[in-house]
DNA sequence: CATATAATTGAAAATCATTTTCAGTAGGAT
DNA sequence: ATCCTACTGAAAATGATTTTCAATTATATG
């Protein structure tokens, strides 16, 4: 079995939840999709899938799979909540093309730790953070 | 006249908009209010003072002001887009706090350097940033 | 295995911030 | 003073997400 598949099933056993078909199904199918996707482009995927599965219950599943540490919400400030894998991914930050809409990935350790030093110059206990870098990508520069 | 005020109707004037009471009275109780504010609550303190200007024209109005760069949308994730002052203040990031929802503001010079190298790595034309560090602040540790 | 019970489901309705529509109003250029 | 076009406010529309609710189903326990 998938080790995603486990934490999800452990972290359904904790909270005492169920563990159904629908869940497991649309664990599957945002694990097969490499990288972002919003809950409706989510919904149509299992839609092929499987005709049963409902909107609402999709919206649910991801809100369950954040919880559980097993995809991260992506915020663009365009309205729509986006995912991305979070296991077994490190974390990262995003260089966002305003032209294509296409990001990239990137990791400066210089600045996780330069971030962490500002915190504690408040005294802020600080949990996750959010770097985004709008501008224009290399292609879009032509 | 204040200098925003007069930024204001520059801008207004370039784009061959029409100057009215109603934008400058918005754009005056924006300015009197230090620090972020939504629509919603803009829109409450503007009522207080001229029941009839509506809700639509204030969501107009700041985005004209955001366009003329007289003040930077935020957008924190809770589905509410606010406004904070910008013209004479320094671009900065925030500390949040996950607990009271209060921020703080701060600037890293060296991580705004360390931005523009890295957005240089991957040939990158950086035209705005946005860093937001979640955590608990300093009161809400206790 | 059968049963009880509490979680889960999907469809439809509700919510909530924001945007659009539209008919009437009012800047401001001439 | 007139005219053209932008602006306004109220109401309706939008679009993502959440809630409601009655029917269904997973699973712990007898």
């Amino acid at each position: 079995m998938k080790k995603e598949s486990e934490i999800f099933r452990n972290f359904i056993a904790a909270k005492s939840l169920r563990h159904t078909f629908q869940r497991e199904k649309i664990l599957d199918i945002f694990l097969s999709t490499e990288r972002h996707v919003s809950c409706d482009e989510l919904y149509k995927l299992v839609r092929k899938k499987d005709r049963n599965i409902g909107y609402t219950t999709v919206y649910r599943t991801m809100r369950l799979l954040s919880e559980s540490g097993l995809c991260q919400e992506l915020d663009f400030g365009d309205g729509v909540l986006r995912f991305e894998h979070k296991y077994g991914h490190e974390h990262h930050d995003h260089l966002i093309c305003t032209k294509c809409g296409r990001f990239i990935e990137v990791l400066k350790p210089q600045i996780e730790q330069m971030q962490d030093k500002l915190a504690k110059e408040y005294k802020f206990l600080p949990l996750r953070h959010k770097l985004q870098i709008f501008g224009v990508c290399r292609q879009c520069q032509r």
